[in-house]
DNA sequence: GTCAGTGCAAACCCTTTGCAGAAAG
DNA sequence: CTTTCTGCAAAGGGTTTGCACTGAC
């Protein structure tokens, strides 16, 4: 299990160099305990993840390091709720369902959700996506 | 003039208790800005523009009214950047487009968009909403 | 006089920034 | 040695909360 561990951490060092990351200890441990967990994560929720292992690491790395990680393609911002950033380790192309109640995300898959009549955009300007979250709570 | 907006004072005031709100001072005022502005707003601007005036109100108290107003259906809440309220008071369905790099948030008729394929949902959950964010960017 | 409802100062929490220090050239 | 990059303490800014106060009955 330890040889498994030490596996991860060579996966996850040769993904963040490949995709132009220098492979600091903190990136890397940040690394480890994000792609192996939840799809949607708060930075909060990693912190506490990552320090609950053996790994120190500060809070504002993590939030810089997401936004690093969101920046080279790793991640993907999910944009539900207004003061919390969401990210999405799912980065292919796909929407959201979110309960308001209980703060549950989970994915839709893009192909079974089909949007058309987009507006005609002006030039200059083009589409970086199309964010559908389909929003629910619990009846009642 | 006086005339014209002691007239809004009044239709102001008619459709907070229309909606179950007791019109106090405050809420008037911020009703009296907030109705007769851009479609879209964030606390922030919308506590400018009633300082600006003659009304003495404080932030919390912006930020409260918002909220109730939105559960009681006079506003609605786009979610289109974390860390930031937007409230827009065009409550008929409809869609945005925003720009990331102006901010500049733009209504899409619903009409206009069509979606399709939405997952049945399990009982006991109910939609409140389906949000689409089209995203773009000036190019370049 | 009592009680529900309101407004706001202060507290709170999530996020960003500025800088000391490390790593690379 | 110089330059670039990294990590984090502290600062920042938007939002919520707890309580004094007001108005209604």
């Amino acid at each position: 299990m330890n040889q498994e561990h030490e596996q991860l951490r060579k996966d996850v060092t040769a993904r963040l160099v490949r995709n132009g990351i220098t492979p600091t200890r903190q990136r890397v441990e940040i690394g480890m305990r994000l792609f192996d967990c939840d799809k949607h994560i708060t930075a909060d929720q990693l912190l506490e993840r990552v320090n609950r292992g053996n790994g120190e690491v500060s809070k504002a790395t993590v939030y810089n390091t997401l936004g690093l990680f969101a920046a080279k393609g790793l991640l993907r911002e999910v944009v539900v709720d207004p003061g919390k950033q969401i990210f999405d380790t799912n980065v292919s192309p796909h929407h959201h369902l979110y309960n308001v109640d209980t703060g549950e995300l989970r994915d839709i898959e893009s192909r079974d959700l089909v949007v058309s009549g987009l507006p005609a955009l002006e030039t200059g300007i083009e589409i970086t996506g199309v964010d559908i979250v389909v929003r629910v709570r619990n009846a009642g």
